[in-house]
Formats: structure tokens, C-alpha cells, sequence
DNA sequence: TTGAAAGCGCTAACAC
DNA sequence: GTGTTAGCGCTTTCAA
């Protein structure tokens, strides 16, 4: 029984019920060397026999550490958060930190009421670094947290000089495009994602690059963006084929996008791929199961996760790291 | 500046700083009424020159709260989170508690490792209540958390003898339903989801009253369980079909079923609505916009959040509270 | 190896 | 109204 009637036990009463010192039960429960055996076993059995559990805001007034970290997802728009990627994403991350004993703080900014909200929240003495989910490329929050000796990794698109992990679009796109090339295609159009995302934009970039490789024009009639919504990647694809009558194959570059390209194209009575090839890129956990017969970029959403995760542990343990790139890797299956 | 040299000020550089007593600083700041303009005025001013940010360890440690509460899902696979109803969920809860001044503290319990991490985490000293986002029937967890005196609120589905917030399932079906029949339909089938969880239980349940209220008989033979997933719906539909030759209507019990349930009748050439029409289950923010042409059983996802944000407030609070049950909405469209 | 004691930064009770 | 002070429960010197 605790000491105080009702208020959970302290290491105090640890102390006292083991018949030591709290600096000693301290010790123990702390892992130091310094400890002798018996006392050490006293410890554990007094804390065990108490239900003892340590009170952090106790232990991070005095250590400066806080055992948690901070998720930000820093956002356009809403319609991001209903998708799949960000789910697994911070599965993935949430399993990670727990791997680590740490907790998973999760925040939106999304308008100013929110910016500063975080402002305050977001130091040293609250958590332990942050993980940033930045959606758009001029977010100032890197700078700004890094300036404040907090460490951070920014995930999803290379924010300059902090650190990062990205997937690999560009190598993406490339083995996607040399698929559709592989297969005799020569018109290979490019359902875009939004040229102001890096994602967006890396994709489109290893289009071109395969494209080219191969001697071909990367023609922007080709090229017809979308907003990485199912709706966009079904208006696109049509677009494009109004555009370029021959077209013979198409890169989705989002999950989604691929969704509506496939739907449209099939409502139009389009075969695919005997008249359009389709490859997408797989943006969730499970949406090879969505589309099982969809050729897509595989994008690495829990490698993604882990490695954010594992990067930012080492920046809070005071090391350097490399920004990652992730590999993406081709799933081909037999296009319906 | 801060009086000490590498250190974040405190409070007692605030009060220095504005020529009080640390006890008024900390009154200005809390919002005491017992506190003179000149002195509150002098505060705010040294805050906003120092930047000074409370130290929330210091505070919990003498408060006992921590203005944070966790979200605690507890899931049987792995597959839920990369499902857009959660994401919608998470997000609205976020929103809510960041409202209310509160963090969200994110946390998986899949396996054994993690239940006990959590039980030294859900306590009173760490999270001022607790979200559990629970989805199979017989969750031990909001018992002891209870137990322990700890503020829980569940969601999704009714837990007996705690606060919860549901959606009205039952209503939903029988709206969808009775949406079927005013169209005609008599053959009513049903790709049910998983009967050990109460979603899926009273989607049927519903889907049986409507019919014996219209004086037709609920046959088992007109349901076919999926698991929640796009491809159990496509399954489903199938076996439907070949066992009940004549049907003409489908109710199918989650979104991505829908989809499953569309794509196979597209496939087999059936046409929708003429031959079976289609209602599904709205379970995402957004999934109206997927399938645009399909009437849906909308579910308040945003809402849901809210609510549960709400109750546990007033749980926090101390007051007494009333389970919800949130209504849902039949949206109609024209099917494709 | 260990106990005693000094804080960490804050709130709240108590005097004035 | 306001300053002073006593802790909140823990880690960490500092002596012993």
C-alpha cells in the first residue's frame, strides 16, 4: 500500500518498502551499475508489489527529456488525411516510436489558430524532436524548429539542409515509363500530381528522363496534371486522349489518379491495356489489393515511417545523419 | 534575457523581469481574477519580451493534469488504418482537442509488448482521458481504464457500462433499404461486414427490420459477409448472385465493398441500377466523391469526432454523461 | 555502494 | 492584491 491514502505510489514509498535510500531506488530502476544486487532485487520486488509507475512530468522537470515526439502534419488541404498513405504512414511511424518507448504526440496546422498552438507547444522541454509532414514546399517549420535545437526529420520531400526521407519518384517513374516501353508502347502519357508538391514533380521528372532515354520526345501534350484525387486522374485521362488520339499508354502518379484513369477509360469502353497501358502508383499500404490487376510504383510507406523514425532517434541521440531515399520498386501484374 | 545563461526563462525571470512576485506572475498567467491590471499588464508585456513558454512538466507535476489525452486504437489486423475512416476520424479528433487546448497523443495496440507499455501510459498522471477507438467486441481495456479512474470515451461502438459514441447503423440500413423498396426492389441483398463487430452486426440488424416491416422475409440466403474490404465485396456479390438468381437490389456495409460489389457487376456486364441497384455505406470523409453516382448511407465521421471529443471533456469535467448515437444520412444519387 | 539533500519550474496556501 | 514559501516526484551531486 501506498503511504498517502490516495494518490499512487512514489518512489519514495519504493524506497521505503525495499529499505533503501530513494537515490538507490532511483538507481535501480534506472539501470546504473552502481547498484548492488540485493538492493537492486529489493527495488524491483517493492515496485512490483506496489504497482509502481514512475511519473514522468517528475522525471522530465529534472532529465529535460520527454520520452515523445511530435508528428506534424503540415497541410494544404483536408482531403489528405482520408487517404490511405497517411494512415499507414502513421501506423508505421506510432509502431516504430513504440519500439523506442516513446509516445507519438500528433498534430494538424492548418491555419493560424494551429501555427500557433504548435509554436508553443513545440520546444526542447515538451518533446523530444519532431517529425514533419510537410505538404508544401516553402513550409518555414523546419528552419524554425531546427533553430530552436530541435530535432527534427522532415519526411516526404528533401527540405534543405535538415534532414530527410524521401521515396524514390524519379527512379519511380523511370522503371514505370521503361515497363510501358518494354511492352512496345510509344505514346506514353503523363496523368501528373500538383507541380508544386515534390512528389508531383519527381514523378514528372522520370517520365521525361525515361522517355528521352529512349530517344523519344517528352512532349507536354502528354502531360496533363491532376490534384492526386480519383476524380482528377478520370478528367485528365480524358483530356489526354482528346489531346493525343494515339495514346497507347498512361503513368498515373497517384493511387487514386489510377483509380479514376482505369474507371473512366473503362466507362469509354477503352480495353485496357490492349488500347491503353496503365501503370499507378501504389500511395497506400494495401492498394495493390484495390487494384490487384494494376501495374503500379510500389512506394515504400512503412520502410518510409521506420526510417523517419530511426533518423530523428539519432539526430536526439546527438549524431549526424544522411538524408534517405527510399527505393520504390515495379509490381507488374496483368493489366485488366 | 534569461537570468540563466543556456536556459529557456521561467517564470521567476517573468516576474523578475516585470517587478512581481513569482506567485502574481503565475495568477496573471493562469487568468486569476485576483490580480491587478498594472501587475497582469507588466506580466503579459515581460512574457512577450522574454518569449517565455510555461514548462508543462513543472506545471503537471503540481496540477496533476496534463491537458493531453490519448487516442488508443486497439485493432485485430492491420489492415483498418490505411482505410480512409480512420484517417477522417484521427483528423477530427485532432482538430477537436487541439480546441480545447489539449494534445493528442496517438497509440496501436496490436500485440502483447504494446499492452503493456500501455498500461504504464494510460494512467491519470500521464492523459487526462483516454479515446479508444476499439474494434472488436469483447476490449477488456475500457473497464480498467475506468477502473483507474481514468476518463474514457469509446467510439464506434456501444461498450457496456462506459461512454460511447456510435453512429446509428441500424437506421442507416433501414433508410437504405427502405430507399430499395420505394424503388421497387423486393430481392434485397445484403454484403454484410463482419458480425463480431457491432458495425457490421447492426447494418444487418437494420437491413432485417426494414424488410419485415415491409412484409418480406429477411432470408439468410440474401447475406453474404465480407470483411469490410473491397475484394470480400466483389466476392460477395458474386455468390449473392449465383445463389439468389433474381436479385435485384444490394445493400453492401462499407465503402470499400461498394466499390467491390460496382467493379464486379461492371465486369459481369450487369448494368446498375437497371438490373440490382446499389446502395453503400459512406465510411470515409470523402467517399462521395469516389464514387459519385453511387447513394450512400452517409456516416458522420467529422462529426463522431467531435462528439467524442465533447464527452470526454465533460468526463474530464466530472459531469455525467449520455452515450450518443449520431444519426446517419441516406444520400441519393442516380446509380451508374 | 549508499543515504541525504539540493534542486528542476511551477501552483497554491498562507500571511501580509 | 501581492510576496513568500512549501511542496509536487524525480534525478543527481556530494559525502560518507
Amino acid at each position: 500500500m501506498a503511504a498517502r491514502p490516495d494518490h499512487p505510489p512514489t518512489l519514495e514509498d519504493v524506497a521505503q518498502r525495499a529499505g533503501v535510500g530513494r537515490g538507490t531506488a532511483s538507481r535501480a530502476l534506472n539501470g546504473s551499475s552502481q547498484v548492488s544486487e540485493g538492493a537492486r532485487a529489493a527495488v524491483l520486488r517493492a515496485v512490483e508489489e506496489l504497482g509502481y509507475i514512475p511519473n514522468q512530468a517528475a522525471r522530465s522537470l529534472v532529465t529535460r527529456t520527454t520520452d515523445s515526439v511530435a508528428l506534424v502534419v503540415s497541410e494544404p488541404g483536408e482531403r489528405v488525411f482520408s487517404e490511405p498513405f497517411f494512415g499507414a504512414l502513421v501506423r508505421a511511424v506510432g509502431a516504430a516510436l513504440a519500439g523506442q518507448g516513446r509516445q507519438l504526440v500528433l498534430s494538424f496546422v492548418s491555419d493560424d489558430a494551429d501555427r500557433r498552438r504548435l509554436d508553443r507547444f513545440l520546444t526542447p522541454l515538451h518533446v523530444d524532436g519532431v517529425l514533419l509532414l510537410s505538404l508544401h514546399d516553402d513550409d518555414p517549420l523546419p528552419g524554425r524548429l531546427e533553430a530552436r535545437g530541435l530535432p527534427t526529420v522532415v519526411g516526404g520531400r528533401p527540405a534543405q539542409g535538415s534532414a530527410w526521407v524521401d521515396v524514390d519518384n524519379v527512379g519511380g517513374a523511370v522503371a514505370a515509363v521503361e515497363h510501358l516501353l518494354t511492352l512496345g508502347r510509344r505514346r506514353v502519357g503523363l496523368v501528373a500530381g500538383p507541380q508544386d508538391m515534390a512528389a508531383g514533380r519527381d514523378r514528372r521528372i522520370g517520365w521525361e528522363q525515361a522517355l528521352r532515354a529512349a530517344g523519344l520526345k517528352a512532349d507536354a501534350k502528354l502531360v496533363e496534371p491532376g490534384d492526386f484525387g480519383e476524380p482528377s486522374g478520370a478528367a485528365a485521362i480524358r483530356t489526354l486522349r482528346r489531346r493525343v488520339p494515339d495514346l497507347d499508354a498512361v503513368l498515373a502518379c497517384s493511387d487514386p489518379m489510377a483509380v479514376g484513369v482505369l474507371r473512366a477509360l473503362s466507362h469509354d469502353g477503352v480495353r485496357v491495356p490492349d488500347d491503353v497501358a496503365v501503370v499507378g502508383f501504389d500511395d497506400s499500404a494495401g492498394s495493390a489489393d484495390l487494384v490487384p490487376a494494376l501495374t503500379t510504383v510500389h512506394q515504400p510507406v512503412v520502410e518510409m515511417g521506420q526510417e523517419m523514425v530511426r533518423l530523428l532517434a539519432a539526430r536526439i541521440a546527438g549524431q549526424n545523419v544522411e538524408p534517405t531515399v527510399l527505393p520504390t520498386r515495379l509490381v507488374v501484374r496483368a493489366s485488366a
